[in-house]
DNA sequence: GTTGACCTTGTCGTAGGCGGCAGGGTTGCA
DNA sequence: TGCAACCCTGCCGCCTACGACAAGGTCAAC
């Protein structure tokens, strides 16, 4: 298959395989016309791609999960190093959900201050 | 005062005060010299503004807070569209929230079908 | 006078995953 | 034969809030 069918069957974008493939991710035969040609196992690394881009990893996480990118990655377990860059990752998204969660809840308790008392008392609250 | 002190003085950086001028968010005289002399509202200026970024809030959603942002913000009530774009802002910290959320829940559940079974059992589920 | 701490403007870099464009070749079909 | 649809490489843009330079001027103290 060309690169617009393993796109659309993957429900990405022929940009975005070219980028998996730039970042060492993918790989592709080439006609003899210069296309890219891949074979089906191609289709289930792109999903096991977009499923740990999903799930918060970068690119560069991705990468160490390439021994076991294909076939049904669940039959093959990752490696330790894939496990332990899983965690310290899942360390830094619970890490950036803490930060946003503060920042959000200061600017409702400073939205609810508004909404409660119209009259200013005078009292400190943010916005 | 001058740009190091005010920065002192806020617990910010020369440079960021720079970029909030430049973003058109503070503003200050000139010395002689040509070095830029701030008042004292500036610092409660600059505090309200990281106030605000602290938030979630963005340089630009920050702008439409100007008419409110000398002395006590607290006192002068923000405008309408103030509001409208501090509620605009909660909804996206929300959205934000609640992706990584799904994220971070992805991957703790593959990691924990990992920990679980060291047999694979060929049933699916990431990683 | 010279050192060192401060200030100025301007510009590039960062992290991430592509989008989009330019400028070109290839293929299939009417 | 001519068009539309696909493909190629390469490179800039995006978005955010600055950090980190470079290359220079200014001022107070020693």
């Amino acid at each position: 298959m060309r690169i617009g069918e393993l796109a659309e069957a993957t429900g990405t974008t022929a940009r975005a395989l070219r980028h998996y493939e730039q970042a060492g991710l993918i790989s592709s035969e080439r006609a003899a016309n210069g296309y890219r040609v891949y074979d089906e196992r191609a289709a289930v690394r792109v999903r096991n791609i977009r499923f740990l881009l999903a799930a918060g990893l970068t690119l560069d996480d991705v990468r160490v999960f390439l021994p076991c990118l294909d076939g049904d990655v669940a039959a093959a377990p990752p490696s330790a190093t894939g496990l332990r860059v899983a965690r310290e990752r899942l360390a830094v998204l619970n890490e950036r959900i803490t930060a946003q969660t503060a920042a959000r809840d200061r600017l409702e308790a400073a939205l609810r201050q508004k909404d409660g008392l119209e009259a200013g008392t005078g009292r400190h609250g943010g916005l």
